[in-house]
DNA sequence: ATTGCAATAATGTCAGACAATCTGGTTGAC
DNA sequence: GTCAACCAGATTGTCTGACATTATTGCAAT
């Protein structure tokens, strides 16, 4: 019997979809940064009460997806790049542990997983669709972090990369970003595939560097 | 002219209230792990509206302060070993790290300041009132945190440390962990003073180390 | 152009309601 | 006597509607 197999059906509320909806909304770039969220208009669009909205509103909140201000309501708080910096500097420190512990443990089926995660990425890389690029992108990190064996570390990097998810749009429309990216991410995960701990922190710091100096390259050319 | 002095007054509502209120109550321990709350009296204790609540219970969710299921509504969790391992072993990293760019990076201003905050841990220390010991030693965290040089860093941390702050009331009334305690924060205080990185993320790191197994101590013996 | 003010919009908060779901105890069957 | 089915109360999820307080905007006046 598998012993930690979640039986408990949790039925969606109406607050985790429109969670979910409102987080899908600002990744894909729907409401841009700065601009404001108007309660009324997201409860008709949404098809909600006030109050599930406001629920709603609140979680993304603590999550830092958006901002509430007293008496001026939720808005997407527009990132400066010393935030992005500190996030980006953070994300470096989790995500170069995460690498390294994951060459140490990953399963052989998950390491197919993460090998298929990189196709996906490469294929998507020599097409021009960045949201794609992000995206499979994306699947590459969280395998990498499902087996660094912390789900607290994860849980983490999750939150963190959310937040930058605006510059990860922008800078993959940077010419020759994804091709530079796939390289990079090559690099770790050969190094994940060795197990070899060190070369895969190694990889892994270079390539939220480089990130990093696209991301910032993105935003002073305002991509 | 400061350049960024926060002149806006931001007015406590009474969602803010709640959270505070709410959040102490759970690190004082007036919510033991595991037992449920219920709105209803919630409101009724706190005077406040139901919907008012639930937005605060959704903050509170986010941090990871409560657990909500649906339809049985919001309980504390009680954390498991495995779960405390993996928020000291995140805490680790970010709290050396802390350490050591602290160290290059603090003004003589803020060192002093922490200095202070080690002798009222000291005095703490020297005392039964193990409230008091587990207040000043975060008083002491913060200062580092503060001054590190990156928000993000600090506010990721808060909240891991929120998360076990279960196991550092109990590890503090152990038999002499706050005397230990003081040992390796003095340490930690001198390696920074000495704007030694090295030494400081030692330091640090020694002092995690120790915090876990205290905490690991307390929680096997129930105390 | 700037200031002041009124009208409008939006938020903060509450009260009350109702259906869906969970919980605990009782009843009934074996 | 034990176990399953069931029912009543408790609790949550969600909505509607309301109202005071606080921003925002447009216009008038200087």
């Amino acid at each position: 019997m598998q012993p930690d197999l979640n039986l408990r059906i949790s039925p969606r509320t109406v607050q985790q979809e429109t969670v979910d909806k409102l987080r899908l909304a600002i990744f894909s770039g729907v409401f841009l940064p700065g601009s404001r969220l108007i309660e009324s208009q997201l409860c008709s669009q949404l098809g909600i009460s006030r109050p599930s909205l406001r629920e709603a509103l609140r979680s993304l909140q603590a999550e830092r997806l958006i901002e509430i201000v007293p008496n001026r309501g939720p808005s997407v708080p527009a990132l400066s790049w010393e935030e992005a910096t500190a996030i980006y500097e953070v994300r470096e420190l989790l995500e170069v542990e995460a690498a390294g512990r994951c060459a140490a443990r990953i399963s052989p089926a998950q390491l197919r997983e993460l090998e298929r995660s990189l196709s996906a990425f490469e294929e998507a890389a020599s097409s021009k669709d960045s949201a794609a690029q992000v995206m499979t992108a994306a699947d590459f990190y969280s395998i990498i972090l499902a087996n660094c064996g912390n789900p607290v570390l994860e849980e983490v990097h999750r939150g963190l990369v959310a937040r930058i998810s605006f510059f990860r749009g922008r800078s993959m429309s940077l010419e020759g970003r994804a091709k530079s990216s796939l390289l990079e991410m090559r690099e770790i995960f050969e190094a994940i595939a060795a197990r070899d701990d060190k070369a895969a922190r190694k990889a892994s710091r270079k390539h939220v560097l480089k990130a990093k100096a696209a991301a910032k390259l993105a935003m002073e050319n305002g991509i």
